[in-house]
DNA sequence: TTTAGAATTTAGCTAAGACTAAATTATTAA
DNA sequence: TTAATAATTTAGTCTTAGCTAAATTCTAAA
């Protein structure tokens, strides 16, 4: 059994590595931790052979190590996934409900939430949920910042811890499987306005940059 | 925010109080962990105001610590009333699950789930759940063991951290709410003849002693 | 009332996981 | 190529929560 700690480690690195790659320091800003505590615990990880750590140089995940952060990733987006559709919970709450109990459910807690929700691919926040066998398909989407002007798009994910953002863009209607059509873009990164569910609505790109999304094409389109 | 082990500890010390007092050596071999790690919480439980400790005399919790300690309580107790109407757990599963989810629920889920189960009074096992402000009624229930021959009683409660025998109670039907009528009492502890729904059962003693159970009078006893 | 045995506490150790301050190594701009 | 700066590691501390072994205190029987 590996401690929380550990777990959360785990997750960043697996996050960071996405992105680019897991240095000493941003695994510590990541985490709200400082530098010198994260080459101790890399040091640790790499002894328990869940990283491959060269001194200076980061670290990078190994199986052992990738198979563990995705099944704490797929608790996580599972819960998300359960408090949302069971629980009623708003979907800017789940994030940090599940932050918590993503350690500490059992395999059949997983396994019930699963088979309740039907194995659900993405959680609400359109983050794809890995599989129990540890897949994870990695698909980049483009954002509704670099959609073009009359271009119909579907929201497909959003950011999932800043519930503040969450709130807004709910109300707004920028939710997964959101059909939009970007209607003007303002030159020198001005606002954009959509048009969503028949009505104009205009947001800042800091916001537009943070919505991932997909073209539109009639036939549903299916991530397999 | 009080760490995992000062809530199991004061979740013990609740239930030792119950029985009799809470001593060094009880809380020690209740949780499994040396009489000296004892010593050690305890003076740090005291500093916290959550027991009042007089070295060789062993602790009562204090106000607070009562509080907390009900409030672990009442997450266990409905944490396993919703793993087994919500999620189709076996009763038998639910202890060891709610051991640990119990610590890392917060006020939201509590309260979700307490609304989901329409704020139920008991848990399957038939413990009753303590409310949000603290409140447990400490009804005392006589065993089946001490039931005469010939009455009819309705089965209250079963211990809930033994699996082996939560699964042969459900074997046998005897679960809360069940109507028993003893039958029979073999001399020197030995064997019991109940009959269960009907059909006539045969139990030893040392589970006869372990179920409680309260008089069965037509109009339905209620606990207010 | 003394004393053996049980219960409890003290003392000192360990591991995990955090911290700061100081030292070292990498990188980059001049 | 060197010097300044940034990144990383080392060294040493702290807290929590456990442990063992030894010392102490309580209790109950002789």
């Amino acid at each position: 059994m590996l401690s929380q700690a550990i777990e959360d480690y785990l997750k960043t690195i697996y996050k960071l590595e996405e992105k680019s790659s897991a240095t000493t320091n941003e695994i510590a800003r990541a985490m709200g931790v400082a530098a010198a505590s994260v080459t101790n615990m890399l040091k640790r990880l790499a002894e328990l052979n869940l990283v491959e750590y060269t001194s200076h140089k980061g670290v990078t995940l190994t199986e052992p190590g990738r198979k563990a952060a995705l099944e704490i990733i797929r608790h996580h987006r599972l819960i998300e996934m359960y408090l949302h559709e069971a629980l009623g919970y708003s979907w800017d709450k789940v994030h940090d409900e599940a932050e918590h109990l993503e350690h500490h459910i059992s395999e059949e807690f997983e396994d019930k939430i699963a088979e309740f929700l039907g194995h659900p691919t993405h959680d609400p926040h359109g983050d794809p949920i890995p599989t129990k066998d540890g897949k994870l398909p990695d698909i980049k989407h483009e954002t509704l910042l670099k959609t073009d002007i009359g271009v119909e798009v579907v929201v497909q994910r959003v950011p999932d811890s800043d519930s503040e953002l969450l709130r807004y863009l709910a109300e707004i209607g920028l939710k997964p499987k959101a059909k939009v059509e970007v209607l003007l873009k303002a030159p020198f990164n001005g606002p954009i306005t959509l048009k969503i569910a028949e009505k104009e609505i205009i947001i800042g790109c800091e916001v537009a940059e943070k919505v991932q999304v997909a073209a539109f094409n009639n036939k549903k389109n299916k991530s397999k």
